[in-house]
Parts: C-alpha cells; sequence; structure tokens
DNA sequence: TAAATTAGTTGACGACGTCAACCAATTGTG
DNA sequence: CACAATTGGTTGACGTCGTCAACTAATTTA
C-alpha cells in the first residue's frame, strides 16, 4: 500500500522536526555554542536572568524535572558560578535564583555564538525569505508551547 | 545599552529554536511519541529503516556518537527487538543492521502520534497558513542539514 | 609478509535525573 | 490556637546513557 501524499508529508515533517531537534542537542549545536552548559542548564539559566524570585521548583515545572532533578540543575549552575541562592523574604521555603554577572557574560556568549551560525544558515537567502522563515520558526514555537501549556492542563 | 532591533531578534529566534528542540526532547514529545525509544534510539531506527546494509559505525557517524557509543544505542535496539544484526557479506569486520518488523510497527505509531499532536499544533490554522508553516520547517532543516554536513568537511 | 588501519566490543567510570525519605516552613482545619 | 496536611528544597541510592581506553578480529597498506 502507498502512503497518501499527506501521510507522507507529515512524515517528512515529523522527522525534519526530529532532525532540528536534534542538531541543536547535546551532539550538534549545544555543545558547540552553550560551553559548559547542557540544553537543560541553558534554558533554566535563560529563564532565571529573564525573572525575579525565581524558584528552585520553577526550574523543575518549566522544564518537566521532578523537584530533585531542578535542585540538581540549579546546583550544576551555582557550582559554575552562573547563578546565586538567596532565601525568599516571603517564604522561608522558597529558595530564590539570581543570575550572576558571570552567568550573563555565558549567555550573551552563547547567544552570539547561535546568531553566528544561524547568519551561515540563512546566507543564501535573500532578505524576504530569510524573514518569513524567522518568522515561521518562532510561530510554531509558540504553538508548541500553547500545547505544551494545554497538555499540562489535563 | 539597548540592544539593536537586529540582536534581539536572533535571540528571540535562538530561544525559540532552542525551545522547538526541547520540546521534542525526552522531556517533550519524544517521551509521548516514542514509546520506550529515546531520540537517539529513534533517529537511528529511522535511519536503519530507510537504508540497506547499515552498519554500526554510520550510527556513530550520522548522530555524532563515538564508535562504543553507537554499540550501546545498536545493542539497545536490538534488545528491544527492533533491529538485528548480521555481518556483511563484503567485510567480515562489518555487522550490517537491519530492521525488524516490529521495528517498524514501532516507527508508524511514534510517527502516527507525531502526527496527531502536529494536526493539533496546526489546527487553528488555515491551510495556506499550514502548509507554509510546514514548508519552512523542512526548509530550515534542509539548511541545518547541509551547515552540519559543511562543518563535518572542516 | 608484517605493520598499520579499521570495525566493533567491553569494562570502568562520570554525568544526569528519578525515587523515596527527610527536614523545615507554611497553610489549612477544627 | 494547636495540630495535621501540604509545600519547598535537599540528599543518598541507584539506573540510564555515552566516553575512554584497551582489546580482538578483519582488512588494507607498504
Amino acid at each position: 500500500m502507498t502512503p497518501s501524499t499527506k501521510e507522507i508529508d507529515f512524515q517528512t515533517l515529523s522527522r525534519s522536526l526530529l532532525d532540528i531537534a536534534w542538531s541543536f542537542g547535546p551532539k550538534g549545536l549545544d555543545s558547540a555554542c552553550c560551553k559548559d552548559l547542557g540544553i537543560a542548564e541553558f534554558l533554566a539559566l535563560d529563564d532565571i536572568s529573564r525573572t525575579i524570585d525565581y524558584p528552585v521548583h520553577q526550574v523543575g515545572s518549566t522544564l518537566g524535572f521532578t523537584k530533585s532533578g531542578a535542585t540538581r540543575i540549579v546546583n550544576r549552575l551555582v557550582t559554575k558560578g552562573y547563578v546565586s541562592k538567596r532565601t525568599s523574604g516571603h517564604d522561608g521555603r522558597v529558595c530564590c535564583l539570581d543570575v550572576t554577572d558571570r552567568g550573563r557574560e555565558i549567555l550573551s556568549e552563547a547567544y552570539a555564538n547561535y546568531e553566528t551560525i544561524l547568519r551561515r544558515i540563512f546566507a543564501g537567502l535573500d532578505s524576504t525569505k530569510r524573514d518569513a522563515l524567522r518568522e515561521s520558526l518562532i510561530q510554531f514555537s509558540t504553538l508548541l508551547m500553547q500545547e505544551g501549556s494545554q497538555e499540562g492542563n489535563r
């Protein structure tokens, strides 16, 4: 039986998305761009840098880790000097995370590395195509995040 | 200093791509769609299923693993019954990998799962937008793969 | 023909994240 | 108000994953 065109499209798309994911993973750009940070650590550090009073458990719930796993990730960031901890004034149980200056540097460097590579990837496109592609990727990411949020509410 | 618009765009794009990657990783769709396969195992299984006489070392070089790492991945697929091994007739050192019927079933199920989720993600878009987005994602994946190939040649 | 190279494997081990138990702080209930 | 229940974070034990280095066997090279 020959798959219908529609089915082939979704398989190609799925595989393409998986390839994209793999390319940004530990074997791909993550190791090239993020120095000594795994992708989970990088995302956690980025989130922490954008939010005031970011608690440990938020690392876990945002990225899908257990409390214990969140602690491990946070402790690695602290050990590396990219994040510091302090107790929340509002709740004595809560441990708030702040990005350090060094952490901000690391983030900047990583984003600069990603930019360099993305510019290279887009180099063969005219600016209209490039912008369209960029918008699409951001749109898809937004749709994915929304889908993930809805999944979480089930 | 206020970042220029251009810099913000690449940072947003980078973060979006990382979010996409994370969404397809072990904490995201991979666990939802691929049963007992990690993303590396899934990609290896998919590659093996598309190629005749796929050797173990190809698993390593395609996905960025050492020989040893490739052996581990392959052995896990064999243990799960999704891949079988045989010695190549052309070269007694080489171990050729074949996908089993069970392996094909697993791939089909996983792709069906991805399709279901992608349909849901695209549900709010009209078909023109949907097709454009789909094309863009496949295009970006292709560009990424090409970039990765050039990197490999350096 | 022997040395060098290649394909694949294996033991040891470090990195990562889960589970379960634990402690302390806070919230909820009677 | 006192106590039970819940929440935030940590820690030891442990399983999974992939690397390194050493090894064996097959093939290629000089």
